[in-house]
DNA sequence: ACCTGAACACCGTTCAAGT
DNA sequence: ACCTGAACACCGTTCAAGT
């Protein structure tokens, strides 16, 4: 079940066309989809190679280039959802795709925050996105804002996915934490400690799509206040 | 200038009362606030303290256990500002508080997601924004959702922020950055092409501007169509 | 009680040497 | 051209020894 080619026993020398750029890149996203970015070191990667450490020094050019290549491939996971005929549908799709990339590969926000960049990265994500806020009419500055705010609002989600999601699978997590409000003194705390009575559940997920709506209901505030005969739905991408 | 206590020649012998949990946290304070979280080794701390770096371990289990403190003493930082008669505007400046809080001290999202969570770390800021919530006449459920889609966006700023932040100043950047989407072929990116003529250069500050204003006039509105007949600037907060 | 030297198990990496 | 051993400059940390 494991890569490594190393099978007990006095080490081998390695023969010549054990490694090469892609091998390599290969071991590096096994290692971390399984054990995540920290164990991925040099070391590592060359023990799951049967090969020793410098080898992987002939193929790139030091880690941080090795990183830049997990980068480009964990990126290239991103998976284009088809266009749909309402641009605020098309949306609510695009971004949805772009918050599960990096809740999937949470490797790509500890790489690097411009590595993210998926606008620059992934053009056809910015060509996609910035088509629907033409075909919804709205001027370049509203549309610049709202992907920016969009972009923050999902980055942060990704960021703070991995502490919280075991939370929701956490039955006991909920119930702990409205103890804990409950503790705190009524008269200095009188909001929160309502809220140890009836604090509601809310899964990461859910948080994720709350405000991806509120959003998307801004966005359509914000088209429908500027062709008011026409509703997005019917927009069509012209010339 | 530096705290560095050794003044060259022969290292002597540090006298006994040199270190303490105080001077050591400060110590390492001020490396993250000049230097940021990287250069913070516990060599470089001993060598600003003008002790050996085993000393250390006298005042703190190991490295993760100043940092804990770091996280704490930088936490601390935040500044509560005063209730105002709109809670609207009591949110406002409650969450541009933490956004300015994460900004100023970057080291806190480095150090941990969890430490970020205000929420807990200070009851006060949680007790401020519910409170606003109650006075708004939201339930619950609205309530928590709200705070968790606001918190996930400051903190999205946040993280963006500091590769970003370069941008607004160098004045050569949009331009760089339309002529970049010039390039791109017009056929298949013509959304892409046509921002390059028009590319509007918005700064992160206004960026985190724009979305904080377009989350409250959603919370205004869900406050709104809660209870019509009271508008939210003259709601008590009442038992 | 507090500071230290020596030593250990890790990192990533350079350089000269093998094949 | 590709893989390797030895060595280096770093990490954080344990342990026994000094004062």
């Amino acid at each position: 079940m494991s890569t490594s080619r190393n099978a007990g026993g006095p080490r081998q020398r390695a023969p010549r066309g054990t490694l090469s750029q892609d091998v390599v890149l290969k071991a590096a996203i096994t290692v971390i989809d399984t054990e995540g970015l920290a164990t991925l070191t040099i070391g590592r990667l060359a023990q799951d190679l049967g090969v020793r450490p410098m080898a992987l020094y002939t193929h790139f050019r030091d880690k941080d280039a090795i990183l830049k290549a997990v980068a480009t491939e964990l990126l290239a996971r991103f998976e284009m959802p088809e266009r749909r005929a309402d641009p605020i549908e098309s949306l609510r799709g695009l971004w949805t795709a772009y918050f599960r990339l990096l809740v999937d590969n949470p490797a790509l926000l500890q790489l690097d925050t411009f590595t993210v960049d998926i606008e620059r990265a992934e053009p056809r994500f910015g060509e996609e996105i910035y088509a629907c806020m033409g075909r919804l009419q709205l001027d370049h500055r509203t549309a610049v804002a709202s992907v920016a705010v969009m972009f923050r609002f999902v980055v942060g989600c990704a960021v703070v996915y991995p502490t919280r999601r075991a939370w929701d699978d956490d039955p006991e997590h909920w119930p702990r934490h409205r103890r804990s409000l409950a503790t705190l003194a009524p008269e200095t705390y009188p909001s929160l400690h309502e809220l140890a009575h009836d604090f509601p559940a809310i899964t990461q997920d859910t948080f994720f799509e709350y405000g991806l709506e509120t959003q998307l209901a801004a966005i359509a505030a914000a088209a429908a206040s500027r062709s008011p005969s026409e509703p997005h739905q019917i927009a069509a991408a012209g010339p």
